[in-house]
DNA sequence: TAAAAAACAGGTATTTTTATCTGGTTTTTA
DNA sequence: TAAAAACCAGATAAAAATACCTGTTTTTTA
């Protein structure tokens, strides 16, 4: 019998996934949670063992990078099975990089659930060709300046950024935060640079991408 | 017996949905689709009598919006429930005003699903709180300038729009679509004031959310 | 089917953004 | 706790985007 934690803040999906998952004779979902701290508060009271966890990168509270960095401490023999919406490769290298044992694509079908579920309990890991990939981009010096931007980008930039997504020009942005129109744009150089975009356009994509602007 | 279709890209939700549906006694799921074309033609194939049919907005080849529509003519008696990731009022205006039965969040629990199945089944119609509020606002003039904007925005106008959020300068607009620059600066310009932004961040947040532009 | 409206194509001038710089300050880390 | 790295602030020139125009062609609609 293998157990299994799931921490997704999407309700419906989580309920859903794990119906498919206990319709399987050998798979048990034992823990469930919204959320990355959720996850690690469940664990430490829980008596059961815990084989695998699949863990969603977009959480509110603590994300899924942050509680992946965590469990691979405190709990070392869960196997991380990263479940996301995201395909870039940016974020398969990042979850990877951090220690994650499988990742699959919200897209995927359950049979892949299920072989990646069984595949990082007998072997530790579990990557498709599409994680392959990626690695292979990663390892051939082709990766992204930023990984996973947000965390190497400084507080100052963040609310440039934010700035420009509430269209503000640089001399708007200058005037709410009390700073010269040319730090602005030495700002907006440094968040392009950083996150290897060309233009504005690519700065909105990407703070929507990591929740630094949330779009209503 | 309830009988219920599902029009849904996302494989593994769709899965999830269908096996938390097939548990319950009285509903079951006859039909499963990755798009609205595939709905429309699996309709017209099926020997069984349809009651509902959960509908997610963002599908490839035909979205939520332009199924429902033609859902509405060709089978008036399938009541159509919403189910997608938009909480946006503008979403559920536009859904409401073209003819849903009931609109649903997919962070919705899945006790509401069950509930609005039964409750458009019996009397037609299923809005929670969240639906109704959106329509008042509607209804007291509040609604957007553009309800579901790609409406008014022509075909070259959205190519261009495309390519704007694909990083694109106007020059390289203008070499990819065979026109010049001052044209293409021109189609920008009728962006800006038909959205009503101010610049390129504005046009971009804009295609995002009315899926012209679709975010990974 | 004419008239009206909308879409398409384009030009010019101004404003904003982007590419490269310099140097001081704060934070890491060896 | 020095040295190194990263952050913050700024300037200037070049490139791109935006504002404001004029026409022609295609679609509507009265």
């Amino acid at each position: 019998m293998i157990n299994i934690a799931i921490a997704e803040d999407q309700v419906l999906f989580r309920k859903g996934i794990i119906s498919l998952l206990n319709a399987v004779t050998d798979l048990r979902v034992v823990l469930e949670c919204n959320n990355g701290e959720d996850l690690l508060q469940q664990l430490d009271a829980c008596p059961e063992t815990i084989h695998a966890a699949l863990i969603d990168i977009n959480m509110p509270v603590l994300n899924g990078l942050e509680t992946m960095k965590i469990m691979r401490e405190k709990h070392p023999d869960i196997r991380n099975i990263i479940l996301t919406i995201h395909e870039e490769e940016r974020y398969i290298q990042a979850m990877v990089e951090a220690g994650a044992n499988a990742y699959l694509a919200k897209n995927a079908d359950f049979s892949e659930v299920e072989k990646a579920i069984r595949a990082v309990v007998a072997n530790d890991y579990y990557f498709n060709e599409q994680t392959i990939k990626a690695m292979h981009h990663f390892m051939h010096g082709k990766k992204q300046k930023v990984v996973l931007g947000e965390m190497d980008i400084t507080r100052r930039e963040r609310e440039v950024l934010e700035l420009i997504c509430q269209e503000n020009t640089s001399l708007e942005i200058s005037q709410k935060l009390f700073i010269s129109e040319s730090t602005v744009n030495g700002h907006r150089n440094n968040l392009l640079l950083k996150i290897g975009c060309k233009n504005t356009a690519g700065l909105v994509l990407f703070a929507i991408r990591h929740n630094i602007y949330r779009i209503h």
